[in-house]
DNA sequence: ATGACGGTAGCATACCGA
């Protein structure tokens, strides 16, 4: 089972790259975030002739999430349940391979820094650290209910020092505060696995350069893109690797794929 | 403290991202 994550930065700008990559290389998931569009402006056509079945959490201009798989499978959870979200952040399947259930979900945790214009403004902050108690709920949830679990996409969040390139430049921001670090620690304490992290104790790992300051070609990245997974498939877990070519690419996403392989 | 890029909405420029 191979299962991969991108935050695509709309789907619609980037659709011949995902088409390439989809084709070399044949994962039976495709989680993306941030498709930046509704079900109407989605390339539904496309990506089933590519093979795969679509579900899509759409939303006009931001946010936006979506699962593609070569598998049968139904949407469980639109949005966080008990949570009331106006942003399209959280989507999950359940999908059927080799006669095996997989719960499996594309999220799109909020950014939670302050707009540029109001600097003072901690309502997004707030809404992050709403978002994150009712996502840790829901995933402490699931392990009562399901086996095989897979929470994957983008934490805005860095967990190390070895996730940021420059530690002291991010530490009071909404992306490796206290606050959010702790939180999505507790994710891997209620039995939940990093699976890059796990397989690569000291790699940086870095999944998103910012566009601007030759971020990429001077690799000051950030680890913000996760595949999370559930004990039972932690014990069937092959590999877990950074697409950092696909970064390089014409006309590429700010972040870049992680690609989670576990046996069957 | 600000804006670098790049996308979207909609047609000039504001908002959003991390």
């Amino acid at each position: 089972m191979k299962i991969a994550t991108l935050n695509i930065n709309s789907i619609n700008a980037r659709l011949p790259n995902l088409l390439k990559w989809l084709q070399q290389n044949n994962p039976d998931v495709m989680l993306l975030q941030e498709i930046k569009t509704e079900f109407d402006g989605f390339p539904l056509f496309d990506l089933q002739m590519a093979g795969y079945n679509c579900e899509i959490l759409g939303q006009k201009s931001y946010n936006g999430v979506a699962v593609l798989s070569r598998h049968p499978m139904q949407i469980s959870c639109k949005n966080l349940p008990c949570f009331s979200d106006e942003n399209a952040r959280y989507l999950e399947v359940m999908l059927t391979k080799n006669h095996r259930k997989y719960s499996v979900a594309s999220l799109y945790l909020p950014n939670g820094n302050p707009p540029y214009n109001n600097p003072t403004d901690t309502s997004r902050f707030t809404y992050k650290l709403q978002w994150m108690d009712n996502f840790l709920h829901h995933a402490e949830n699931m392990l009562l209910w399901h086996k095989n679990i897979v929470l994957a996409g983008d934490f805005n969040v860095m967990l190390t020092d070895n996730d940021v390139y420059n530690p002291d430049l991010f530490k009071g921001g909404a992306l490796y505060c206290k606050e959010v670090v702790n939180r999505l620690k507790q994710l891997t304490a209620m039995g939940y696995t990093d699976c890059f992290r796990t397989l690569y104790p000291s790699k940086t790992g870095y999944t998103f350069w910012d566009y601007t300051q030759n971020s990429f070609i001077n690799d000051l990245g950030l680890r913000i893109d996760y595949v999370f997974c559930s004990p039972c498939m932690a014990d069937k877990l092959q590999s877990c690797n950074i697409d950092r070519d696909f970064r390089s690419w014409e006309k590429s996403s700010d972040h870049t794929i992680l690609i989670t392989e576990f046996e069957d």
